[in-house]
DNA sequence: ACCTGAACACCGTTCAAGT
DNA sequence: ACCTGAACACCGTTCAAGT
């Protein structure tokens, strides 16, 4: 722990964690159009000029939000994969997931798939974002091995199990879905995605 | 037609409709964040505080862009749909048409879609949003009337059909998504979307 | 290495005044 | 009714200088 002196210490300590903090809380509470560095530097107690060494521009503060959105969407994708699960529980709890985290982080998620992002950091949140389709990747890999999907291309079937689920978040993210109304229906929704709208 | 002087006239004629088409262009050429009003201004010629005017602030001028997007998108839709097709080719058509949409007008659907806009003029976004799932709603009603698709809630339905078009159009004006792939696998999914992912 | 303070070139918005 | 010009309070970014 540095010394904490009574007034501003000079070195913040940990400068851009802090930023990335409160950005993330401003996100939550204000959206990303009424985030502003100088604001977050009154904020943390540091000059208007302090988050320019730690992103060398607003964007870059913007892609690091983003990065770390991938990252918890991640774990909680992988955490509620349950591989030993039947197919249709195991695709629900996925999708139950994925909802969750656009319920909880609608803005982060708006971020996370805007393309405004400089060309290196758009691969770095590609791969961030194949990642995260990992998960189904994975789920669809092993349903079509033992015979439970149709057979056809691995990429198409993933993306037609996933797309539905994204629109749906995506919709959530929006306030155009309500949230609790989604999040009831996912049961019939998966169903309806693994049986079809037709009558069988 | 009002005289033209050799220098800038002191009417417009008609600053709205010349700012929204401004503002358009910038929104395909350089993107939402990319747009000021005073830059509008400049480049149609007329002073930096003519556009207040107009649009009591830029959020206003953002929603008259969303709604005309829904405009657009709603006549294509119903241009698209075929009433007595049967029901596969109906509803490979609409999304046809929203993902085109799509593909031509990125920035526009990202717009439409954000929820930064007042609650007078939500609520007018969402009639139009709603405008637009009509078509899916339209047919949905009618192919469960003739039994071509499964019991249950309509608006489950509807929101079953249009939910992963949706999340295709979305990841593609993300540019997550090449929009020629999603174009050509658009067939197998609706069929997908149809039959289901399981064997039947 | 990390931060400050001043400076620069932009914004959006408002408002008296002009036509 | 529609627009201008000045003014105000903000921005993001840069850079010499400080610690």
């Amino acid at each position: 722990m540095p010394p904490m002196s009574q007034s501003r210490p000079y070195h913040h300590g940990d400068l851009r964690s802090a930023l990335l903090a409160s950005a993330e809380r401003t996100l939550r509470e204000k959206g990303a159009a009424a985030l502003s560095l100088r604001e977050l530097a009154r904020d943390i107690g540091v000059s208007h000029a302090a988050p320019g060494r730690h992103f060398k521009d607003k964007q870059a503060l913007l892609d690091a939000l983003a990065l770390g959105g991938y990252d918890r969407l991640n774990r909680a994708l992988v955490a509620a994969d349950l591989p030993d699960a039947p197919l249709e529980p195991r695709l629900t709890g996925l999708a139950r997931a994925y909802l969750t985290f656009a319920v909880d982080n609608p803005e982060l998620l708006e971020l996370m798939f805007a393309r405004k992002h400089a060309p290196d950091i758009d691969t770095q949140l590609a791969d961030a974002a194949d990642l995260s389709l990992g998960s189904f990747v994975r789920l669809t890999a092993e349903a079509q091995r033992r015979g439970e999907i149709v057979e056809g291309d691995p990429e198409h079937l993933t993306l037609a199990a996933a797309a539905g689920i994204h629109g749906l978040a995506s919709l959530i993210a929006a306030d155009a879905l309500p949230a609790d109304e989604a999040l009831a229906g996912l049961d019939d929704y998966v169903h309806l995605l693994l049986h079809g709208l037709k009558p069988r």
